[in-house]
DNA sequence: ACTACATTTCCATTAATATCGAATTATTTA
DNA sequence: TAAATAATTCGATATTAATGGAAATGTAGT
């Protein structure tokens, strides 16, 4: 993951709502969370809460798999794992105490 | 460290000039780099610099210590280290493999 | 006090983001 | 195939962010 790969996903993890929704996601694991749930928990109106998942899902952060009618919502844990991975290599100090 | 907190944070680090600014910052370590030294390094203008100094300062990011004429910016590491606390607590699984 | 230097603040412009109701698409069930 | 459900896209508006030249501020040396 390069510099600008890593802002593009901080950027869309940067803002309360999608923040929300990501941390979300991942305490429900593997098999996602319905638009909808995430609808009614997090209190987003249908059109917001869709702008906002689509942000997540531009950078790799989330992927969708429907259903039925409903569609899942699945966190890509390799994608934030390589977001942190970077965070941790050129953005944090390693200090021999 | 709250949601809305580390938002804001991330919203910050989520831009690639800044995620630069803050990069080269953490290689310096402790004593910090000049502003002037940031704007040859990373060839940006002193305004616009001085605007995205100023967004890492308002979260905590950043700090900066006059010496005469030069004003050095200091990472703030423990700032930086809450984020990724938070990340790491909220946002990430933890599989027992 | 004057000049040079380092950086910020002012100011204006342009571009991007956030928001959400209404209309639309996709899917299921009767 | 009509109605119901789930979610997206459209369209319009409001807000915020990014950019950088020019003017102002703070500091040091002469």
């Amino acid at each position: 993951m390069d510099l600008d790969t890593c802002a593009k996903a901080l950027k869309e993890l940067g803002h309360p709502s999608r923040l929300g929704i990501y941390k979300r996601l991942v305490r429900s694991g593997h098999q996602g969370v319905p638009v909808g749930v995430l609808q009614k928990e997090l209190d987003i109106p249908g059109s917001t809460l869709s702008h906002h998942i689509s942000a997540l899902m531009s950078v790799g952060l989330v992927k969708q798999k429907r259903d039925g009618r409903t569609l899942y919502c699945i966190p890509q844990f390799d994608t934030f794992n390589e977001v942190m991975g970077f965070l941790s290599d050129e953005c944090c100090v390693d200090e021999l105490t």
